[in-house]
DNA sequence: TTGATTTTTTACCATTTGTTAAAAATATTC
DNA sequence: GAATATTTTTAACAAATGGTAAAAAATCAA
């Protein structure tokens, strides 16, 4: 049941028996569709999730766009953080691209956890470190590479994303439009 | 002396008087002149630092390229955080763009405090928090505005970045080149 | 399966940004 | 202050990406 979000956990912070067992009966298992949301636009983000299984992704509207900033990887968690943080309404919206599976764990419940063991505490401090740098090498590849360089780093860090996940999303998440990215994928094809 | 770090942790963590009595101690003031580094390529980054005084930037070489992913806003902190965390050689290097004074904490004295006060763990936590919508927004700033957009929001935002920071760090920030940052500026002269 | 809807691709032209090289402006050093 | 080095600007052309429109392909729903 755990398994995945235990080895994720476990690579941050060494956690005892007793820290887990005092936050397994926090956790909610929550299902969705295909399509369906997690956090709509204007909600209170309440929950911060772990994806069990399947993909999400977090995006808003920009001028009838939407603009994806993340499609999360398979075992991470997701938030819409702005919103989870100051308890205002959110901007970022959170759907399911596929069905999906998610540990879940609602804002006071995890603040309670937070103030209760330094250790989780701790968990809480190095997952966002861990999700800073990774979003700073994401602003590197924007300012170094070219669409085409991100499209097949992508490709290579996350091939399991392009069995399941729309190009147009892929697309914006890469910066470009979905037919940019299309002339982009022509291209490639006859380079090998 | 500590007031406008005591007013960057306050506005996210409510510490008691000796909480902070016990930070005090592990402070130590750096002065850096213009141009010399607090991390070179291939340091272990040892020292998180908050500018007291003076502007950071965090860049590293790319095919002979310096590619700027940061200037530090003034009071703020910084820090080449991959080596920081895993006490790895740093490919990040935090160069002083003008005269700087520096509140820095050495790693091992920071990972005492952190699991010596909940509070400073979450302080640790509060600050990432904000690093990463930070560097979010950033990344929203690349998918959705050109160039020229992201010029006039930054000189909205950071005005006083302009008056000390040269263009070509500014125009790796933005991630173009500086002959593009200096037709865009151009091209603005004449619209108002 | 069929018809409707959504997604992806194609094509053409416009805009933005990069590249290279040189000139001009500014800062630094002796 | 003159000489040197560095930074910024300019210009012409090249490459990458966007915008628009429409067709083709894939997917979904009845």
């Amino acid at each position: 049941m755990y398994t995945h979000v235990k080895s994720f956990v476990s690579r941050l912070v060494d956690l005892s028996e007793e820290e887990w067992q005092s936050a397994y009966p926090l956790i909610e298992i929550r299902k969705l569709k295909k399509g369906e949301f997690l956090v709509r636009e204007g909600d209170i983000a309440q929950y911060i999730a772990f994806t069990q299984n399947g993909y999400l992704r977090v995006f808003y509207n920009h001028d009838g766009d939407e603009i994806t900033r993340d499609i999360s990887p398979l075992h991470s968690f997701v938030t819409a953080l702005p919103s989870f943080i100051s308890q205002t309404p959110s901007f970022e919206i959170i759907q399911a691209i596929t069905d999906c599976e998610l540990l879940t764990i609602h804002r006071d419940k995890l603040e309670k956890l937070y103030n209760s063991y330094i250790n989780w505490q701790k968990v809480g401090r190095r997952v966002m470190e861990e999700m800073f740098v990774d979003t700073q090498y994401r602003i590197y590849a924007f300012i170094t590479q070219t669409a085409e360089v991100r499209y097949k780093e992508m490709m290579k860090k996350f091939p399991d994303i392009f069995l399941y996940v729309p190009l147009q999303y892929i697309a914006s998440y890469l910066g470009i439009t979905s037919q940019s990215l299309s002339r982009l994928r022509k291209s490639i094809q006859f380079e090998d």
